[in-house]
DNA sequence: AAAACAGTTGAATAAATGTTCAATTGACAA
DNA sequence: TTGTCAATTGAACATTTATTCAACTGTTTT
Protein backbone atom coordinates (compact mmCIF):
# COMPACT_ATOMS: atom_id res chain seq x y z
CA UNK A 1 0.00 0.00 0.00
CA UNK A 2 1.06 3.50 -0.12
CA UNK A 3 2.69 4.99 -2.87
CA UNK A 4 3.56 2.70 -5.62
CA UNK A 5 6.32 2.56 -7.14
CA UNK A 6 5.23 1.66 -10.71
CA UNK A 7 2.96 4.56 -12.46
CA UNK A 8 1.50 1.69 -14.93
CA UNK A 9 -1.39 0.55 -14.74
CA UNK A 10 -1.12 -3.24 -15.31
CA UNK A 11 -2.92 -5.56 -13.48
CA UNK A 12 -0.74 -8.76 -13.86
CA UNK A 13 3.18 -8.93 -15.43
CA UNK A 14 5.35 -11.63 -16.35
CA UNK A 15 8.14 -11.07 -13.76
CA UNK A 16 10.43 -13.61 -14.59
CA UNK A 17 10.37 -12.16 -18.38
CA UNK A 18 10.83 -8.79 -16.26
CA UNK A 19 13.37 -9.24 -14.45
CA UNK A 20 15.41 -11.05 -17.18
CA UNK A 21 15.09 -7.97 -19.34
CA UNK A 22 15.91 -5.53 -16.26
CA UNK A 23 19.21 -7.61 -16.25
CA UNK A 24 20.04 -6.84 -19.95
CA UNK A 25 19.21 -3.11 -19.72
CA UNK A 26 22.36 -0.44 -20.25
CA UNK A 27 23.20 2.39 -18.81
CA UNK A 28 20.45 4.93 -19.11
CA UNK A 29 23.43 7.39 -19.56
CA UNK A 30 24.76 5.53 -22.46
CA UNK A 31 21.13 4.87 -24.09
CA UNK A 32 20.30 8.31 -23.63
CA UNK A 33 23.44 8.93 -25.96
CA UNK A 34 22.76 6.48 -28.52
CA UNK A 35 19.42 7.94 -28.96
CA UNK A 36 21.24 11.70 -29.25
CA UNK A 37 23.62 10.01 -32.19
CA UNK A 38 20.16 8.96 -33.58
CA UNK A 39 18.33 12.60 -33.20
CA UNK A 40 21.76 14.17 -35.22
CA UNK A 41 20.67 11.90 -38.36
CA UNK A 42 16.85 11.73 -38.24
CA UNK A 43 16.30 15.32 -39.95
CA UNK A 44 16.61 15.22 -43.97
CA UNK A 45 18.63 18.51 -44.04
CA UNK A 46 21.00 16.97 -41.91
CA UNK A 47 21.06 13.36 -43.27
CA UNK A 48 21.55 15.24 -46.64
CA UNK A 49 24.11 16.85 -44.83
CA UNK A 50 26.08 13.71 -44.24
CA UNK A 51 25.15 12.06 -47.73
CA UNK A 52 27.18 15.24 -49.10
CA UNK A 53 30.25 14.55 -46.80
CA UNK A 54 30.70 11.35 -47.41
CA UNK A 55 32.98 11.66 -50.21
CA UNK A 56 33.35 15.77 -50.17
CA UNK A 57 35.13 18.69 -48.25
CA UNK A 58 32.64 21.31 -48.56
CA UNK A 59 32.30 24.67 -47.24
CA UNK A 60 29.02 25.82 -45.65
CA UNK A 61 28.45 28.25 -49.06
CA UNK A 62 29.04 25.19 -51.64
CA UNK A 63 25.84 23.09 -49.02
CA UNK A 64 23.77 26.34 -49.27
CA UNK A 65 23.71 25.93 -53.17
CA UNK A 66 23.73 22.39 -53.29
CA UNK A 67 20.57 22.10 -50.62
CA UNK A 68 19.20 25.23 -51.93
CA UNK A 69 18.77 26.50 -48.05
CA UNK A 70 20.09 29.86 -46.17
CA UNK A 71 23.79 29.97 -45.18
CA UNK A 72 21.86 30.62 -41.94
CA UNK A 73 19.97 27.48 -41.57
CA UNK A 74 22.89 25.00 -42.66
CA UNK A 75 24.95 26.45 -40.10
CA UNK A 76 23.04 25.93 -37.71
CA UNK A 77 22.25 22.39 -38.71
CA UNK A 78 26.55 21.83 -38.92
CA UNK A 79 26.73 23.23 -35.68
CA UNK A 80 24.22 20.67 -34.20
CA UNK A 81 26.57 17.68 -36.52
CA UNK A 82 29.50 19.24 -35.35
CA UNK A 83 28.52 18.71 -31.27
CA UNK A 84 27.35 14.81 -31.71
CA UNK A 85 31.02 14.58 -33.26
CA UNK A 86 29.72 13.22 -36.95
CA UNK A 87 31.69 15.94 -38.82
CA UNK A 88 35.12 17.83 -38.45
CA UNK A 89 35.96 21.87 -39.86
CA UNK A 90 38.72 23.35 -40.66
CA UNK A 91 39.02 26.56 -41.28
CA UNK A 92 41.04 28.68 -43.87
CA UNK A 93 40.73 32.46 -44.63
CA UNK A 94 36.89 33.59 -44.68
CA UNK A 95 35.73 29.71 -45.69
CA UNK A 96 35.04 26.40 -42.99
CA UNK A 97 35.94 23.58 -45.04
CA UNK A 98 33.66 20.31 -43.89
CA UNK A 99 33.90 16.73 -43.97
CA UNK A 100 32.92 13.94 -41.99
CA UNK A 101 34.44 13.36 -38.15
CA UNK A 102 35.50 9.30 -38.95
CA UNK A 103 35.06 6.47 -40.42
CA UNK A 104 31.96 4.93 -37.86
CA UNK A 105 29.73 7.73 -39.30
CA UNK A 106 29.93 6.19 -42.91
CA UNK A 107 29.76 2.40 -41.70
CA UNK A 108 26.50 3.33 -39.76
CA UNK A 109 24.94 5.77 -42.81
CA UNK A 110 25.80 2.74 -45.22
CA UNK A 111 24.63 -0.12 -42.76
CA UNK A 112 21.26 1.84 -42.78
CA UNK A 113 21.11 2.01 -46.52
CA UNK A 114 21.18 -1.23 -46.50
CA UNK A 115 18.48 -1.40 -44.43
CA UNK A 116 16.51 0.77 -46.26
CA UNK A 117 17.39 -0.86 -49.63
CA UNK A 118 16.18 -4.63 -48.31
CA UNK A 119 12.60 -3.05 -47.00
CA UNK A 120 12.69 -1.79 -50.30
CA UNK A 121 12.33 -5.51 -52.01
CA UNK A 122 9.23 -6.42 -49.99
CA UNK B 1 17.83 39.76 -62.37
CA UNK B 2 14.59 37.02 -62.41
CA UNK B 3 14.37 34.22 -59.64
CA UNK B 4 17.28 33.12 -59.14
CA UNK B 5 16.76 29.27 -58.72
CA UNK B 6 19.30 29.50 -55.71
CA UNK B 7 18.21 30.94 -52.62
CA UNK B 8 21.89 30.84 -51.35
CA UNK B 9 23.09 34.31 -50.29
CA UNK B 10 26.48 33.03 -51.64
CA UNK B 11 28.96 35.17 -54.01
CA UNK B 12 31.46 32.55 -54.57
CA UNK B 13 30.86 28.76 -54.83
CA UNK B 14 33.90 25.86 -55.57
CA UNK B 15 32.18 24.63 -58.91
CA UNK B 16 33.83 21.65 -59.11
CA UNK B 17 33.63 20.36 -56.27
CA UNK B 18 29.80 21.21 -56.03
CA UNK B 19 29.24 19.51 -59.24
CA UNK B 20 31.26 16.31 -58.20
CA UNK B 21 29.25 16.26 -54.91
CA UNK B 22 25.75 16.65 -56.97
CA UNK B 23 26.73 13.57 -58.44
CA UNK B 24 26.50 11.15 -55.18
CA UNK B 25 24.04 12.64 -54.15
CA UNK B 26 21.56 9.55 -53.33
CA UNK B 27 17.79 9.88 -54.11
CA UNK B 28 15.93 12.32 -51.98
CA UNK B 29 13.47 9.83 -51.00
CA UNK B 30 15.94 7.24 -50.17
CA UNK B 31 17.43 9.95 -48.09
CA UNK B 32 14.14 10.81 -46.39
CA UNK B 33 13.59 7.09 -45.81
CA UNK B 34 17.07 7.00 -44.08
CA UNK B 35 16.29 9.93 -41.66
CA UNK B 36 12.46 8.36 -40.96
CA UNK B 37 14.61 4.96 -39.79
CA UNK B 38 16.81 7.34 -37.65
CA UNK B 39 14.00 9.03 -36.30
CA UNK B 40 12.56 6.11 -35.01
CA UNK B 41 15.18 5.49 -32.78
CA UNK B 42 16.24 9.33 -32.14
CA UNK B 43 13.79 9.37 -28.58
CA UNK B 44 14.87 7.40 -25.67
CA UNK B 45 11.91 6.20 -24.92
CA UNK B 46 11.81 4.05 -28.36
CA UNK B 47 15.51 3.28 -27.72
CA UNK B 48 14.97 2.06 -24.40
CA UNK B 49 11.94 -0.06 -26.27
CA UNK B 50 14.77 -1.31 -28.65
CA UNK B 51 17.50 -1.58 -25.82
CA UNK B 52 14.93 -4.26 -24.14
CA UNK B 53 13.79 -6.08 -27.06
CA UNK B 54 16.86 -6.79 -27.97
CA UNK B 55 17.13 -10.41 -26.02
CA UNK B 56 12.96 -10.51 -25.10
CA UNK B 57 10.03 -10.40 -25.92
CA UNK B 58 7.81 -8.70 -23.75
CA UNK B 59 3.99 -7.26 -23.61
CA UNK B 60 2.98 -3.98 -23.61
CA UNK B 61 2.40 -4.58 -19.79
CA UNK B 62 6.10 -5.48 -18.87
CA UNK B 63 7.73 -2.63 -20.92
CA UNK B 64 5.72 -0.43 -18.92
CA UNK B 65 6.61 -1.75 -15.59
CA UNK B 66 9.95 -1.46 -16.93
CA UNK B 67 9.63 1.77 -18.23
CA UNK B 68 7.58 3.07 -15.16
CA UNK B 69 5.50 4.95 -18.03
CA UNK B 70 1.91 4.13 -18.83
CA UNK B 71 0.80 1.51 -21.03
CA UNK B 72 -1.06 4.35 -23.23
CA UNK B 73 2.35 6.34 -23.42
CA UNK B 74 4.30 3.21 -24.66
CA UNK B 75 2.14 1.81 -27.54
CA UNK B 76 1.95 5.09 -29.02
CA UNK B 77 5.57 4.31 -28.98
CA UNK B 78 5.33 1.00 -30.36
CA UNK B 79 3.40 1.95 -33.04
CA UNK B 80 5.92 4.50 -33.99
CA UNK B 81 8.31 1.66 -34.15
CA UNK B 82 6.28 -1.22 -35.45
CA UNK B 83 5.18 1.59 -38.52
CA UNK B 84 8.77 1.84 -38.92
CA UNK B 85 9.33 -2.16 -38.86
CA UNK B 86 11.69 -1.69 -36.37
CA UNK B 87 9.90 -4.32 -34.03
CA UNK B 88 7.21 -6.75 -34.89
CA UNK B 89 4.10 -7.98 -32.40
CA UNK B 90 2.18 -11.10 -32.03
CA UNK B 91 -1.01 -11.23 -30.19
CA UNK B 92 -2.46 -13.94 -27.67
CA UNK B 93 -5.41 -13.82 -26.18
CA UNK B 94 -5.62 -10.07 -24.23
CA UNK B 95 -1.81 -9.57 -25.00
CA UNK B 96 0.50 -8.44 -27.29
CA UNK B 97 3.88 -9.72 -27.73
CA UNK B 98 6.34 -7.44 -29.18
CA UNK B 99 10.07 -8.66 -30.31
CA UNK B 100 12.56 -6.72 -32.83
CA UNK B 101 11.54 -7.13 -36.46
CA UNK B 102 15.07 -8.70 -37.59
CA UNK B 103 18.88 -8.84 -37.05
CA UNK B 104 19.40 -5.68 -38.90
CA UNK B 105 18.03 -3.44 -35.92
CA UNK B 106 20.34 -5.43 -34.05
CA UNK B 107 23.45 -4.47 -35.43
CA UNK B 108 22.68 -1.07 -36.05
CA UNK B 109 21.88 -0.65 -32.57
CA UNK B 110 25.23 -2.38 -31.95
CA UNK B 111 27.35 -0.79 -34.00
CA UNK B 112 26.29 2.92 -32.64
CA UNK B 113 26.72 1.81 -29.38
CA UNK B 114 30.49 0.93 -30.56
CA UNK B 115 30.42 4.55 -31.38
CA UNK B 116 29.57 5.76 -28.35
CA UNK B 117 32.20 3.94 -26.23
CA UNK B 118 34.56 4.81 -28.16
CA UNK B 119 33.40 9.05 -28.16
CA UNK B 120 34.08 7.60 -24.30
CA UNK B 121 36.97 7.29 -24.61
CA UNK B 122 38.45 10.87 -25.55
C1' DA C 1 40.56 52.27 -42.10
C1' DA C 2 36.62 50.86 -44.56
C1' DA C 3 34.13 47.77 -47.49
C1' DA C 4 33.02 43.10 -48.69
C1' DC C 5 32.08 38.59 -47.78
C1' DA C 6 31.94 33.63 -45.33
C1' DG C 7 30.22 32.08 -41.53
C1' DT C 8 28.03 32.20 -36.88
C1' DT C 9 24.69 33.40 -33.45
C1' DG C 10 20.33 34.44 -30.72
C1' DA C 11 15.67 35.41 -30.65
C1' DA C 12 11.25 34.75 -32.80
C1' DT C 13 8.18 32.08 -35.36
C1' DA C 14 6.31 27.91 -37.24
C1' DA C 15 6.07 23.04 -37.41
C1' DA C 16 6.71 18.49 -35.49
C1' DT C 17 6.60 15.43 -31.73
C1' DG C 18 5.84 13.06 -26.91
C1' DT C 19 2.81 12.37 -23.12
C1' DT C 20 -1.57 12.63 -20.85
C1' DC C 21 -6.31 11.84 -20.54
C1' DA C 22 -10.63 9.84 -21.60
C1' DA C 23 -12.95 6.82 -24.46
C1' DT C 24 -12.90 2.55 -27.07
C1' DT C 25 -11.84 -2.23 -28.85
C1' DG C 26 -11.32 -7.02 -28.42
C1' DA C 27 -10.50 -11.24 -25.61
C1' DC C 28 -11.51 -13.80 -21.63
C1' DA C 29 -14.03 -14.97 -17.22
C1' DA C 30 -18.05 -15.04 -14.30
C1' DT D 1 -24.58 -10.78 -21.08
C1' DT D 2 -21.92 -8.34 -18.08
C1' DG D 3 -17.60 -7.19 -16.11
C1' DT D 4 -12.68 -7.04 -16.35
C1' DC D 5 -8.42 -6.25 -18.20
C1' DA D 6 -4.64 -5.60 -22.04
C1' DA D 7 -4.06 -2.73 -25.49
C1' DT D 8 -5.16 0.91 -28.80
C1' DT D 9 -6.76 5.36 -30.31
C1' DG D 10 -7.68 10.50 -30.96
C1' DA D 11 -7.59 14.92 -29.21
C1' DA D 12 -5.47 18.26 -26.18
C1' DC D 13 -1.59 19.98 -24.19
C1' DA D 14 3.31 20.73 -23.52
C1' DT D 15 7.76 20.45 -25.22
C1' DT D 16 11.14 20.18 -28.65
C1' DT D 17 13.04 21.43 -32.87
C1' DA D 18 13.87 23.60 -37.72
C1' DT D 19 13.98 27.73 -40.26
C1' DT D 20 13.90 32.66 -40.75
C1' DC D 21 15.54 37.11 -39.82
C1' DA D 22 18.65 40.53 -38.32
C1' DA D 23 22.77 41.46 -36.10
C1' DC D 24 27.39 40.26 -35.42
C1' DT D 25 32.58 37.98 -36.01
C1' DG D 26 36.54 37.53 -38.20
C1' DT D 27 39.24 37.48 -42.43
C1' DT D 28 40.56 39.42 -46.77
C1' DT D 29 40.83 43.21 -50.09
C1' DT D 30 41.16 47.89 -51.51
Amino acid sequence: MGKNELECDCEVIHIEKVEKAKKSILDEEKLLLIADFYKAMSDSTRIKIINLLENNELCVCDISVILNMTKSAVSHQLKNLREMNLIKSRKQGKEVWYSLADEHVKEVFDISLEHIMEKDDD
